[in-house]
DNA sequence: CATTTATCCTGTAAGC
DNA sequence: TGCTTACAGGATAAAT
């Protein structure tokens, strides 16, 4: 499930082949894969031939790339399964392809870029920019690897409501970039409990998990990505190694690694939650 | 204003 | 074997 490590390797797998590359054509052969262009598949694609892509960017889950003048920009959100990948014209069919732009790249001559997407959560969009980001990712927060995070924004929502922190770290709109996944594992890593309301966690607490998820985000970018399987890969269609160094996340009944405690499973917010009993009290 | 609920989807796996 | 059901869950609109 494509989080922010997801996101940004699949930017970065972009960001070479993509930049100052040309839409010559484009094929949308399931309209519910553009639902955010609200305009519907006939004008994504009229509109999308013929733009200039520059230089991939990200804000927390959200991806995409300026176009021409820099007014728009190509939005994508992978949901829960959406896939970009760059195929040369020869390469075979990948599944679930929904979107295909044909692109006449600067260096790597023409190249497809397909939007795959087995479960239809994410969707592409042709996007007006306002203040750098796409008006449909203004409302969301910067996410804790931007340099311009504020740290003391984040932490002073968590003092002052009484929401479960976990639900805190989930909402996009105070810190980006955060799902169940990497959730689950910063929690483990500060041990604090998910369902401790927010304005519970001490002060210190409250740091420890903000570095807890920076921490767990730059293992993850480092290692590819966390992909259980075919569901999450990057642009090549490669999955990540991140899975191998989950503590928490998926490991129901399992020893917890710090204290051996066997990891509890529970249902929470119609997702589930893997924690520590011991490591993790409330 | 904050919070909860329903909706969107399909492949996989478990249960009968 | 074949059918039904539960589950995975991010974003968002509507309801409370």
């Amino acid at each position: 499930m494509p989080e922010l490590p997801e996101v940004e390797v699949v930017r970065l797998g972009l960001a070479q082949a993509v930049a100052s590359s040309r839409v010559v054509a484009a094929e949308v052969r399931d309209p519910r894969a553009v639902k955010r262009h609200v305009a519907g598949a006939a004008d994504f694609e009229a509109r999308i031939v013929g733009v200039e892509l520059l230089e991939p960017a990200r804000r927390g889950k959200f991806l995409w790339i300026p176009t021409g003048g820099g007014a728009e920009a190509l939005l994508a959100h992978l949901g829960m399964s959406g896939q970009l990948l760059l195929r040369t014209h020869e390469a075979p069919e990948d599944r679930h392809v929904r979107v295909r732009l044909w692109l006449e790249t600067a260096h790597h001559g023409e190249l497809r870029l397909d939007f795959a997407d087995q479960r239809l959560f994410g969707s592409l969009a042709l996007d007006s920019m306002s203040d750098g980001v796409p008006r449909q990712a203004a409302h969301i927060a910067r996410d804790p690897l931007d340099p311009l995070f504020d740290d003391e924004a984040f932490l002073r929502a968590l003092r002052t409501r009484s929401a479960a922190v976990k639900k805190l770290l989930l909402d996009q709109n105070l810190i980006s970039g955060v799902g169940n996944i990497y959730a689950d594992e910063a929690l483990w890593l500060a041990r604090v409990h998910p369902e401790t309301p927010g304005c519970e966690v001490s002060a210190i607490k409250a740091r420890r998990l903000l570095e807890a998820v920076r921490s767990v985000f730059l293992k993850a970018l480092a290692e590819g990505g966390t992909s259980f399987d075919r569901l999450y890969v990057n642009v090549n269609g490669e999955s990540g190694y991140f899975a191998h160094s989950l503590n928490a996340y998926g490991r129901g009944g399992e020893p917890c690694p710090r204290c051996g405690t066997p990891i509890r499973r529970i249902s929470f917010m119609n997702r589930s939650s893997h924690f520590c009993p011991r490591c993790q009290r409330r």
